[in-house]
DNA sequence: ATGGCCGCCCTAGGCGGA
């Protein structure tokens, strides 16, 4: 039986941690990696490392310093796309057609500090580029037609069990309201499955992120938000058979603030 | 929330992350 494997990471600087991203596919083997924050202008993504270890296929959106997101692959990506959300000319998203499946890597805003649109200008852009990925989706046909994969740091976490403790952080950027609204809506229009939830259902906690201000104690608070997600198109999600939620990364020398999921599919 | 950090950039204080 054919299967894919696809993997998401908020890698935090790609150049700095491709040692790191070459263990984690060496020892989970995925088809495919969709990774956020590469912090890599176009051209200078280390992918020579990756080739080597039977990963040589790459479609990058980056840019200097900030952002930046990449697919890199085992098998030949075709039709690359880069969407440019709210017409800011930043790199949060590419996709590629892979084994016939569509995979996007997106990379939504932080949002800043302030949960306050009127105030807070990267707020303002947050909701707005959730806006445009609500629209994005429900126009898009191929969602029912094809098979595909929206996979990335959406920077929500939409349900009280994402985070460590609801209540708490209902007024923080992540996790306020007029967000994890937003994210159920542009789910349930686009009419996409939460596999990584799905396979662990609410209401036992699942995080994907731990701050980098909690020193290297981490797992004794466990103060964790599911931040990462992948999202599959209805047939697909039926073969999903597998979901694996890879917490050891974050005790890695000089971790990402994120982990990696991997899911698996059966192919027709 | 996060007390406490981290990575980037015209190398050093400011920006962005979340």
């Amino acid at each position: 039986m054919k299967t894919l494997t696809v993997a998401t990471w908020n890698i935090n600087s790609v150049r700095l941690r491709i040692d790191q991203v070459i263990a984690f596919l060496k020892i989970h083997q995925p088809d495919v990696l969709a990774l956020q924050e590469t912090k890599c202008p176009p051209g200078q993504f280390p992918l020579k490392k990756l080739a080597a270890h039977g990963w040589p296929h790459l479609a990058e959106h980056g840019q200097k310093g900030y952002h930046g997101v990449a697919i890199i692959s085992r098998w030949p990506l075709f039709d690359i796309e880069r969407r440019d959300f709210c017409g800011m000319g930043d790199a949060r998203h590419v996709s590629a057609r892979v084994l016939g499946v569509r995979i996007h890597s997106l990379y939504v805003p932080a949002g800043g500090e302030e949960p306050d649109p009127q105030i807070n200008p990267k707020f303002a852009h947050k909701l707005s580029f959730l806006e445009e990925m609500r629209q994005w989706l429900a126009a898009l046909r191929e969602i029912r037609e094809d098979p595909m994969i929206l996979c990335g740091d959406f920077n929500v976490a939409p349900y009280e069990c994402d985070v460590w403790d609801h209540k708490k952080l209902l007024k923080v950027v992540t996790h306020t309201p007029v967000e994890t609204d937003a994210l159920k809506a542009i789910l349930a229009e686009s009419g996409l499955v939460d596999v990584v939830r799905r396979a662990h259902p609410a209401p036992r906690p699942l995080f994907t992120w731990w701050s980098y201000r909690g020193g290297r104690d981490w797992q004794s608070h466990d103060r964790g938000r599911r931040l990462d997600h992948i999202w599959a198109s209805p047939a697909l999600a039926a073969r999903c058979e597998a979901v694996e939620v890879i917490r050891e990364t974050r005790s890695w020398h000089r971790p990402s603030d994120h982990i990696p999921l991997i899911a698996r599919f059966r192919l027709p």
